[in-house]
DNA sequence: CTGAAAGCGCTAACAA
DNA sequence: TTGTTAGCGCTTTCAG
């Protein structure tokens, strides 16, 4: 067994309560108490037990970040700049994955509830607000995704926006049938759709078509061959993640097809081979570093102030032309 | 203000012993107390406080995965492996990620234990043993990476029958001058040194050079930059990660070489790029899903039994051959 | 079959 | 400045 505070407390010949003040560094102490105290905790090895504290206190310093895919570099980079916050508010973060599945995001949901934990940033995977209810204690940021009319803190990318832009620097290029590949029913996918279509208003392209599947590499892989072998198959493809990305790219190259001559070719994310494949990708960067900024810094606020009004943080994509949208 | 168990009770109008063996489903209870409980339960909305409920069995239904770098697909394909493994027993997996930091590995390792994970598990950054002594009291299995004589539960690919492999088929593919890319100090890097090394043993072609960095792209790419414009510059790169191939294929092209007929190019892991870039390369794949389930059933056994024997499991990575190391 | 009561390790009143 | 004490929510003897 680990040394609980009472046998600090015996060694330094103290009550809990002084080893405790001592710990916490709050209160009263005197100069003599603190340095037995002190070297009890060190001969002793001691270290409080969290649990113990987290009961008393009735919270942690503790965050939850349930992520929809680990394995998506957006993501990644999303918990490393929200670690880096959540570290200089002393608090520690707690990564879940749900892999898109929205049982286990809440189950995930309901673990970091029960857990005490401080609060929680979520991309949610569907767009089923009673989801939340589960949750309605813990404050809760939502990040990348948000709900039409909800009324939580929340931090995306204006899709809409980059969605048009994507699409239009494709239509520039002199891509004809562009074929739009999104993520499965959820917000962004939404709001991407709505820019892709507004893109052609006006416009002599048209839409080879909207599609919607799980955001992974091995369904943005079928479903491209499967475009592409059509009877009338799209000139372009745009891709709504990097993961659905690599996956048609993958196809792209499977069927010897070139870009951008045979095929146009957009992305979101920017993912790692964007540059370097033949030709390189054009793509809309999301500012994954600054989304976890905000969003983790939202949540610090929301756990310090509960009370304060709900804020929605929209920042702008970047978009970056390369070489497989043709034109200039 | 959540539920506890004494409203439950309350409503239920028994005590709160009863309510707990209702939700424990052990011991012996009435049908009609059962219904009660059931129904005071749903009513409130009552969620247990894990906290609470750690605190008394002085253990949780968690496990602790650290990983040196979340960005690494490697990793993440590995915490999927591990979470389906550790839902199957019941437990519930929390992700830490330490960026190849060992202090923050250490930090990590230190909450985790101070939360009263049931056992963690961890890809050592460095090859520090003392470490390891702050969770000496939790059940711990390494993965990925181990340390030389530890008396620690493992389990890793053959780094060194593996780099051994990929560098021979360079070598076989013509190269002379190889220079090799490794990550930091690490048992799992001087494994892969070894192999480098003793591949070139009665062969005609030499080390250009072997070099250790931190495992990041960018650094990766510097690197390759710079070797390839020395004076003598090496005319094949073996990277020891997907990250480090990331950043130094990118160098290459960027230098707008050709693989193979300038630079010949191998990589362990697998990355998602590695089949379409012109030209596919030559890897090792590892048997990411293999390695986490290994790690997470054997920590599952640790947990159960933690005197049983201490079992190191290696795996094979699997050489795939592809067109940047020339030859055939 | 059920309830009373103790206690996990810690902190915060309150008293001294 | 320090100690005593109560109690966070839960489970588990031990009696009944």
């Amino acid at each position: 067994m680990n040394p609980s505070i009472k046998d600090v407390a015996k060694l330094a010949d103290c009550s809990t309560a002084t080893v405790s003040r001592v710990l916490a560094g709050k209160g009263y102490i005197s100069e003599s108490a603190r340095k037995k105290v002190e070297e009890a905790v060190k001969e002793l090895g001691y270290r409080p037990n969290r649990v113990a504290r987290s009961l008393r206190a009735q919270k942690s310093r503790v965050i939850g970040l349930v992520l929809s895919d680990i394995r998506n570099p957006f993501f990644s980079e999303i918990s490393r700049a929200v670690e880096q916050v959540a570290f200089q508010h002393g608090y520690n973060v707690l990564i879940c994955n749900t892999d898109e599945d929205s049982t286990r995001e809440e189950h995930y949901l309901k673990l970091l509830e029960e857990e005490q934990v401080a609060g929680i940033l979520l991309s949610p995977t569907r767009n089923r607000v009673q989801k939340l209810n589960t949750v309605s204690t813990v404050p809760l940021v939502l990040f990348d995704r948000k709900f039409p009319k909800s009324t939580l803190d929340s931090v995306i990318i204006d899709n809409e926006a980059a969605a048009h832009a994507l699409t239009r620097t494709l239509i520039a290029g002199g891509f004809k049938r562009i074929a739009g590949i999104f993520g499965a029913r959820s917000y962004t996918a939404s709001a991407r759709i709505s820019g892709f279509k507004s893109a052609f208003e006006g416009q002599e392209s048209f839409i080879a078509g909207t599609h919607q599947i799980d955001a992974f590499e091995e369904e943005g892989n079928r479903l491209t061959k499967k475009l592409l072998n059509d009877d009338v198959p799209p000139d372009a493809i745009l891709c709504s993640s990097a993961l659905l990305a690599t996956g048609a790219f993958r196809a792209i190259k499977e069927m010897k097809l070139r870009v951008p001559e045979d095929i146009g070719f957009a992305c979101f994310d920017d993912p790692s081979w964007a540059t370097f494949v033949d030709p390189p990708v054009t793509v809309i960067r999301q500012p994954a570093q600054a989304i976890g900024e905000s969003a983790a810094e939202l949540l610090m606020k929301r756990i310090e102030a509960p009370d304060r009004p709900v804020s929605e943080i929209t920042l702008q994509g970047e978009l970056i032309q390369r070489a497989s949208t043709g034109g200039n």
